[in-house]
DNA sequence: ATGAAAGCGCTAACAA
DNA sequence: TTGTTAGCGCTTTCAT
């Protein structure tokens, strides 16, 4: 139906092998300059297009990685992903988007999935419902180069990108505690991600350094990570139902905090609401009254960095054992 | 340094031939059942899995498909990619997503990149900068089956989807007079996108009906769409200098709904502010006080009818004369 | 029901 | 500097 030209086409055109053609459009040194630009004239004026397929099947590369997120309409990662995307088409890879929706079914699915269509490495950041690993373990064990980021998993050793988290979690709890809340909640994420356990510490360690007792009531984790939002509108309900209610809350994502905000309108009248501060990359929050402070993440650095560390894993040429474990430092944005 | 097991690896275990394997592995009917056990079986225990740039260059088919959108970060593209991926998947197709972020170069770029990946079609959604198409034309000169969505362009047959944007913009800028508002402004995306003209006109129309004089001073457009802000400020400042000012505004799209209101938020105080009902698929929306009433559209429809309409396009055993542009309709969400 | 062989388009080792 | 040849892994005639 539609038959691109050749090499070969070329070659014959030219009077030429396909192996000189082949040179001349990989600018190879071993050739001589007319010929050169006579197949790359002649290239350019058939609009020849290298066949990526037989390409990668030679070089055994296909030059594209995957990535997996949770969503990619989420501030954080539609600007994780800008960064890797600046980094993969500078070095010429591709990139494939896969969306896990936070649901462990999909993570699997999608992840066969890129592996099948042979990406030369993965970028992975696990979904809120993942507790099983042994599809990310039996890729790994195969040999296919995988980095974490953000979600982070610690099951087999290899490069990884994260914020700090602790210490992020404990300026947004900080920020609470100085502006003269004293019943701090946390709505926290699913209880098996990486950054859920690290936000905990942070938010845990504020209370310390300020002498406010650890109420164990007061956290509440939703273990879709906010993608059912009966589950975030039930911890709201249950943080309205207290005796003694919060007077503030630290949320640990973005995606909870609209959730969070979208149940108090709902369930309670403004004046009801406690004050948030939370984990965001989102750019709407200033318009949101009363402003929430919250702690931003390097999401684009974060993204530039996995990605770099996934091209040094699949270009080695030698298996690498050392593995780097970046930390990135986070931002407090008060409103 | 990572050697996976081919279907040659299998014939020699199994003292088979290559096209024998490769009968049992694609569940060809010349086979006995016997062997095709036996294949199978020894293909999972050793995780085989089928080289697709091998496969591909075999069919002449990549089984993949390109999209371009201008972000991902934008509820209403990323409904539509899960339309897309849901056909997608289903059909054993593979959707690489690349964001133009309404700058022109980025999407030649892009779109260039895409289509040096093989891929089978490429589904398009215009940038707002684009004003020349040679590089969307060259291509589809070429034969790669191209179906527009949303943004679409006129200048060569092909499938389109878009949603009734006339309508859509009718009923938007209906709400704001039924609200009482005589002085309504437009904020217009790019004046050269499709849903740039359909939407003005549907503004039109509605303050026609109404017999409310049209004003051209209170259209203002965004030239890249409301990717840089200060455009969106510019224009919010010159309706805070006019001397009558707009009570109300019809807000072209989401991004700008956003970029308009903090600009507001920035240059005037809350009781100076406008009115603002416009296209949105957010639903942080109601998150906003006061809450904006705004026009839905079916973007996961959109997404699934583009993807089917492409592969009807890829899959064609002849060449495709008669072209369909499928408009759906929008929903008004009043708050 | 199975095998042998050719070829998709490209490239790299080797030969000239 | 250029050409010849072989092969990446898979599929599909054609022959058996």
């Amino acid at each position: 139906m539609f038959k691109p030209i050749t090499i070969k086409d070329i070659a014959q055109a030219l009077d030429l092998s396909p192996s000189t053609v082949s040179r001349a459009l990989s600018d190879s040194y071993e050739i001589n300059e007319e010929t050169k630009k006579r197949v790359i004239e002649y290239a350019e004026q058939h609009s020849y297009r290298r066949n990526p397929m037989a390409s990668s099947l030679r070089h055994g590369r296909s030059y594209s990685i995957g990535v997996i997120v949770c969503e990619v309409a989420n501030s954080f990662f539609s600007q994780a992903i800008d960064g890797i995307e600046s980094v993969a088409y500078g070095k010429g890879y591709h990139v494939i988007i896969s969306q896990s929706h936070d649901a462990y079914e999909r993570e699997v699915v999608n992840i066969q999935h890129l592996a099948n269509r042979a990406v030369d490495g993965l970028l992975i950041s696990m979904s809120a419902e993942t507790k099983d690993f042994s599809h990310i373990i039996t890729l790994h064990e195969q040999g296919l180069p995988i980095v974490f980021f953000d979600r982070i998993i610690d099951v087999f050793d290899t490069h990884t990108v994260t914020s700090d988290n602790k210490k992020g979690a404990q300026k947004a709890t900080q920020s609470l505690i100085d502006r003269g809340f004293k019943k701090i909640a946390h709505l926290a994420n699913a209880p098996h991600l990486s950054i859920t356990a690290e936000r905990l510490e942070g938010f845990e360690s504020a209370l310390r350094a300020n002498n406010i007792p650890l109420n164990e009531s007061l956290i509440r984790y939703c273990h879709h990570g906010g993608r059912i939002q009966r589950e975030v509108e039930e911890a709201v309900r249950y943080f309205l139902d207290l005796d003694e209610r919060p007077d503030a809350i630290f949320v640990a994502s973005d995606r909870l905090s609209m959730g969070c905000l979208s149940a108090y309108n709902k369930l309670a009248p403004k004046a009801e609401h406690p004050a948030i501060a939370g984990f965001s990359n989102s750019d709407v929050l200033d318009l949101l009254q009363p402003g929430f402070t919250c702690i931003r993440q390097p999401a684009i650095e974060m993204g530039r960095v996995a990605m770099e560390m996934l091209i040094q894993l699949i270009e080695s040429r030698y298996p690498v054992y050392e593995f780097e474990n970046t930390v990135l430092e986070t931002e407090l944005i008060s409103r």
